[in-house]
DNA sequence: TCTCAACTACTCTGCCCAGAGTATTCGAGC
DNA sequence: GCTCGAATACTCTGGGCAGAGTAGTTGAGA
């Protein structure tokens, strides 16, 4: 009886609406987009029907009655099941108080910045900067209508943390492109040298080993 | 025929280090952990093999040839074909030129605030800054030992990414534990309410509208 | 020279999960 | 009163991927 961990938060998102109140599968997907958690945690029912049968199958979760509308399928209820309860508490916990490793795209990207050519690159970032200006034009806005809505901001949190991160990765990528476009970067004498020979002699990255000279 | 998308990072990590040159999945595996892409690209020899199958697949590597020394296991050594070639350079761009949609798990947990107390909550917080701290102290070390051993900042800039996206995120945390200490985060007494009361009477989120105030 | 750990190089197994498909009902509009 | 789209409520399928397992080899130390 194989034990499925806590890899996937959409099981989180299950146990916490199911805290609220009894529901059937279709009802908490429906709960969650309404409070928009699609934005924080991968959403399809493909997903969610496989989830709910792995929680229950953990003793998580339980049905509570299965009723019939009509011809349509049965929608079975679940409830949160006590230990469901503690999950729910320690994985949040954990959650919280915990950092893990996450593998955004674009740092994979970045380390394989030498395989495409030094002025490509900056060109790519320099789209990209403009593509989180936008979103972030866009998320700005949508904040402001949350607020003027009058939903606390209890509730937009991971909205807020969400801007916060790329604001952050904005600056960075508009540092990393003037640094290249300006050839500050160490390293870029080799970078355009393995671009602009047609041949593709693999020179081994050059060293400069700075020995001792304090911070920076 | 199903086309595995790009899905998996780990499928472009192989392409690159294929672009060098030829190499069977084993030496791969082995090149990326010396460049420390594992810190980057999830890697394991489970996930490794099947790409390397799916990649053959859709033809963008193909087998050079089938070596065996002495009586360990074959080793097939795979090179890089020009339509990998070509998906390598086209994926690269993507990823750099625009952003994807991530979903961190801090930021899912952030979103299920409210299914803890807000005592607890604050508490958590400030144990995850003290480890986003201890991380940050880590990270510092290893920037400024390859920097004393010459390796080229283009080599971590990945590094550097991580950081500045852990700072940003140490600063919200911050942040945040002091408006829930002082109860300046808005939905708090709604908060406190849900958790103080031994019975659990789902009680509507507070709307306070603002229709009209300029920004903030 | 004998062992034992570490390294080399995969292979196996089985859950997981995304996307697409299915079937029914309801409401709006012509 | 008929159609058509949207909503309800899942089910099916198959590759994907992680973790554990396997089996031979090499090198260091007692």
């Amino acid at each position: 009886m194989p034990v499925k961990n806590r890899a996937n938060p959409l099981a989180l998102a299950v146990l916490v609406v199911l805290a609220e109140r009894p529901s059937h599968p279709y009802e908490i997907a429906t709960t969650l987009r309404q409070r928009q958690k699609h934005e924080t945690v991968r959403l399809n029912y493909g997903s969610l029907y496989g989830v709910v049968e792995s929680l229950e199958r953990r003793g998580l979760i339980e049905a509570q009655e299965t009723r019939r509308s009509g011809r349509l399928p049965e929608r079975t209820v679940y409830r949160l099941t006590d230990s469901g309860m503690i999950e729910l508490h320690d994985w949040l916990t954990d959650l919280l108080s915990t950092p893990v490793k996450d593998y955004p795209a674009f740092q994979a990207a970045l380390s394989f910045l030498p395989a495409l050519p030094p002025d490509d690159v900056a060109e790519l970032l320099a789209e990209r900067a403009q593509h989180l200006e936008a979103g972030l034009a866009q998320a700005a806005a949508t904040r402001e209508l949350a607020y003027k809505a009058g939903l606390p901001r209890l509730f937009w949190v991971e909205a807020e943390y969400d801007i916060v991160l790329r604001e952050a990765e904005l600056g960075y990528v508009r540092q990393l492109i003037a640094d290249i476009e300006s050839g500050a970067l160490d390293g870029m004498q080799w970078w355009r040298a393995i671009h602009d020979s047609s041949d593709d002699p693999v020179v081994p990255p050059p060293f400069h080993p700075h020995p001792d000279e304090g911070t920076r």
